[in-house]
DNA sequence: ACTATTATGTTCATGCTTGAACGAATGGAT
DNA sequence: ATCCATTCGTTCAAGCATGAACATAATAGT
């Protein structure tokens, strides 16, 4: 069994894959771009849209959320705190935890940048039928389920 | 026009786009896991499969190729040439450019980490059938279109 | 031939992300 | 009650990627 036999970009999944992966980049270099008139990166606004969505989450369940370490959180969030778009509060209960809220600052400025980012998706995504992009987020999220403790 | 009446997480473009960004996000995390016991990144496998496929190329037609900036190739190649398994050679007509080849120790390096992306991908994308998948990946390069220089 | 413009690769400072090591707080076992 | 293990957040050093500024080489215009 000669791999050269078989190699990848003659495979038709792999040629998918890549084509899936320049996607993912093409998408994030657009992102960053247009957020940049709102001083704001794809990752912070990761954060701001998951409080949004779960106020009073905790440090660590954000990460898990952004599939990111904890230390990157603590790196993250004193740059928005410093801007007055999120609150830290520590929790009463569990002295350990801190809880997170977006401020109505953080909220303004989130939904301006949710229009950006609406926008930039739609642009991509519209190049498919309902239909077909409905499949193409199940399988996205069978392949997550398959590699996420992988 | 208010924004909270069609937020983003209703919208199935955005939440299907969210689980292509997810899987992407883990197949890039569990290939650099397996790619460890070859002291391998990810990165340095997209220059070493490029190469493989285009003897000779200059710094800058990497750079296209990986959707990266030139410095990073800079910064990427000399931890390849050091471990021989790539030589660059400064081209005779153009005394600017060096051509990068592959060096046997490369080659073979290549074909042992070309088995474990390829395991990981068919693992990834043996979720769809070949009709899914090929929809997948025209789909997708579409969106590459489309952004490539937004 | 001479100048201006463009192209290639490098250098450097910056910022992001990670993982290991740590301190503090909690909970469970005995 | 007292350990022991676990959890949460932080700190720090390291590795990467980026973009601006630069040096050198090639090319186009005159």
């Amino acid at each position: 069994m000669n791999i050269k036999q078989d190699l990848p970009w003659d495979n038709p999944r792999f040629r998918n894959w890549v084509a899936v992966a320049r996607a993912c980049h093409v998408v994030e270099r657009s992102l960053a771009v247009k957020l940049a008139p709102l001083d704001l990166k794809p990752a912070q606004l990761d954060v701001l849209m998951n409080l949004y969505r779960h106020p009073g989450m905790s440090q660590h369940d954000l990460a898990r959320k952004l599939l990111v370490g904890r230390s990157n959180i603590t790196m993250l969030l004193p740059q928005l705190e410093t801007r007055a778009l999120l609150r830290r509060e520590g929790d009463e209960k569990d002295k350990r935890v801190l809880r997170l809220t977006l401020t109505n600052e953080g909220e303004a400025l989130l939904m301006q940048a949710l229009k950006i980012h609406m926008t930039l998706i739609e642009k991509a995504m519209s190049q498919s039928t309902p239909e077909q992009c409905d499949l193409i987020g199940e399988q996205m999220r069978k392949i997550y389920e398959v590699l996420k403790d992988a």
